[in-house]
RNA sequence: GGUUCGGUAGCUCAGUUGGAUAGAGCAACAGCCUUCUAAGCUGUGGGUCGUGGGUUCGAAUCCCGCCCGAAUCACCA
């Protein structure tokens, strides 16, 4: 039982026995006690005023003697206002500390046996991964680690969007330079090179366009009729035909980009259990259309063309099938929610998506409940912000984003600077301080993405992310480090940790109150999809670390047990540094 | 115009089911390395929580109006 927990049974059964009166669990608010007031738990007065016909004060007093009376926990109480402040003593912590050095697994949830989807990356395949894919490929998969730790089976998705006439532009770039440049013999990354060719495509529709309107054609027909734009079309439909050279050209363009993709994925740490390919899916859907059709769900406009009327949710009509009978984004996201659904009946199925697609998913979820599919409300979107750089928005087609490869490049360089600079690898060898600058980059990388919280947009500063100071990544692995440091030294002198029931001092009992909540805020960033929650928890508990590291000296007190206590205390600590770290995908050193 | 989401210190962000004097980091200033790692610690300054109402013993938090910003409302994906 939690603290919390305990005091809201004792308070309650201190109304029962001092009022006769019975009140609900949910009436009787606690919280932590404020810093500047003595106590541990704080339990709110105010609603049980009509009940004890008492002013706030004399009812806490009440109250709070007659808990410290009846409970063995309970150490002293004092009534500020209307807040009573209850401080449990220190045996009381000592054994919320040993349970939770005993606990394996402290943290993690029991199987729940339900299954949830969780879809992220989603990548188009004609340009290279950039900091937008970065947030959402984070997120994706420290969300999915966070699910895991509160018990549920997830399986992780990626929907490759593959087709369409991004891949043609590129092609076409491709193919009218003539130059026959391929990954092996330029050198050149796979998903860069065919990155480059659609930048190439823009400035060549670029130039048509100004062509265009130097013969005095308005701006918006030139750049609806500009032919490289026209070739580009022709391509799409010469694909969807299954015209051999397309289809071939196709084939190997994407999988230079796929060797590209699994470079950076493999960098990032991410990894998916089952990859879908929307050339595989485009079509899905139609028969659901066709079905929702039959049973006047949708309807049928004079020109072929399919719709479905969502005007009394507040929204306009939606486009489901085009006059020519070929199928729209959306349809393919019914075909496959619908699909999926049957092949692993999840409990739900997070889409891992950008808020720019919050409409899309409204849509979705509306016209799979529209069409009877009892499960539509187990699709959750989780929608985050953009990232934007202090210069503005960044845009792939002028070539203006920060590109993933070349931030983590720039980053692991940072790293290597700053470590250097300190000079604490003397005893390190090339490799083993390789593997460190590379920790440390994407540490860093990886925290100052993932503390924000996901529905805002977020500013990327790239002078903020390379320092590595304060509420940062490499805080926390420097963190541990020292740690493990003392730990280490301990162990070279043969002094053994355990718990002996030595005195707690008040920063272990703060320490120990933060690790005690662990498992709640495992829940609470579970429940809401939130791993900047786990972010922040962690920064608090290194911080708290940090400052109990200079106010004592850990080897150096002259009381045996007490040290030895005192190293359990900070070998949980690293356990849960390292937990926590786990699931931000953030790997922590053993020295740096 | 409709829908959705934001607005907290100069900047980047936290802020538990509504609770006490709204917190971190960066930047600025002042201290702390003969001690287990100074990527650290301590202190100072900095706020009409966009705005106006309402509910309440009590509001950054809940409700309503307004202002500002973002995304979206395509026979693109």
């Amino acid at each position: 039982m939690s603290p919390e927990q305990l005091i809201i049974e004792k308070v309650k059964g201190a109304i029962h026995a001092l009022y006769g009166a019975d009140v609900p669990q949910s009436s009787i608010q606690t919280q932590a006690t404020r810093r500047e007031f003595d106590g541990d738990i704080t339990a709110v007065m105010f609603p049980f005023l009509k009940i004890s016909r008492k002013s706030p004060e004399q009812t806490g007093e009440e109250i709070g003697a007659y808990i410290l009376e009846y409970s063995k926990e309970i150490e002293s109480y004092n009534v500020i206002k209307g807040f009573l402040n209850l401080k449990f003593s220190g045996q009381y912590w000592l054994k919320v500390f040993e349970k939770i050095s005993t606990t394996q697994t402290w943290g993690e949830h029991k199987q729940s046996g339900r299954t949830v989807m969780v879809e992220f990356s989603s990548p188009n395949t004609n340009k290279p991964l950039h900091l937008g894919h970065i947030r959402n490929n984070l997120l994706g998969s420290s969300v999915s680690r966070l699910l895991e730790a509160n018990g549920h089976r997830v399986i992780k998705v990626n929907l490759v969007n593959d087709r369409g006439i991004h891949i043609c532009k590129s092609m076409l770039a491709w193919k009218k330079s003539k130059l026959g440049e391929t990954p092996a013999n330029t050198g050149i990354k796979g998903d860069h090179l065919v990155g480059k060719y659609y930048v190439e495509f823009n400035n060549i529709l670029k130039q048509e366009i100004e062509e265009l309107k130097k013969s005095g054609v308005e701006e918006s027909e030139a750049e609806k009729n500009a032919p490289v734009l026209k070739e580009a079309q022709e391509m799409l439909v010469k694909w969807e035909s299954g015209d051999k050279e397309t289809v071939e050209l196709w084939r190997t363009m994407n999988s230079w980009v796929y060797d590209g993709f699994d470079i950076t994925y493999k960098r990032l740490g991410i990894s998916f259990d089952k990859t879908y390919y929307e050339s595989d899916t485009y079509l899905l859907g139609k028969q659901l259309v066709s079905e929702g059709l039959k049973r006047a769900v949708f309807f049928k406009k004079e020109d072929g063309s399919v719709w479905c009327d969502l005007s009394q949710e507040g929204l306009d009509e939606k486009l489901l099938l085009r006059a020519d009978g070929t199928s729209v984004y959306i349809t393919q996201d019914l075909g496959t929610a619908q699909q999926r659904f049957e092949e692993f009946r999840f409990d739900k199925h997070v889409y891992v998506v950008g808020n720019e697609q919050n409409y899309h998913f409204q849509v979705l979820k509306l016209l799979l409940k529209r069409l009877g599919y009892s499960w539509y409300d187990t699709i959750y979107h989780l929608s985050y912000g953009m990232v934007e750089l202090p210069e503005g928005k960044m845009k792939s087609r002028e070539g203006t984003v920060v590109d993933a490869d070349d931030l983590m490049d720039a980053m692991i360089n940072t790293a290597k600077e700053t470590s250097l600079e300190l000079g604490k690898l003397e005893n390190m060898s090339q490799n083993e301080q390789e593997q460190l600058f590379n920790m440390l980059a994407l540490g860093a990388l990886k925290y100052f993405i993932i503390k924000v919280d996901p529905k805002k947009k977020m500013l990327f500063d790239p002078k903020e992310s390379i320092d590595f100071n304060g509420n940062t990544g490499p805080f926390i692995q420097y963190t541990h480090a020292r740690i493990r440091s003392i730990l280490r030294k301990a162990s070279e002198q043969s002094i053994e940790k355990s718990i002996t029931g030595a005195n707690l001092n008040e920063k272990e009992i703060e320490i120990i109150k933060r690790l005690n909540i662990f498992p709640d805020k495992i829940k609470e960033a579970g429940d809401e999809l939130s791993p900047a929650l786990i972010a922040n928890y962690a920064y608090e508990l290194a911080k708290e670390f940090n400052q109990y590291y200079h106010e004592i000296s850990i080897l150096r007190e002259s009381d045996k047990e007490l040290i030895a206590q005192r190293l359990m205390l900070i070998d949980v600590i690293s356990g849960i540094l390292t937990r926590a770290a786990a699931i931000l995908g953030i790997e922590l050193p053993e020295r740096m």
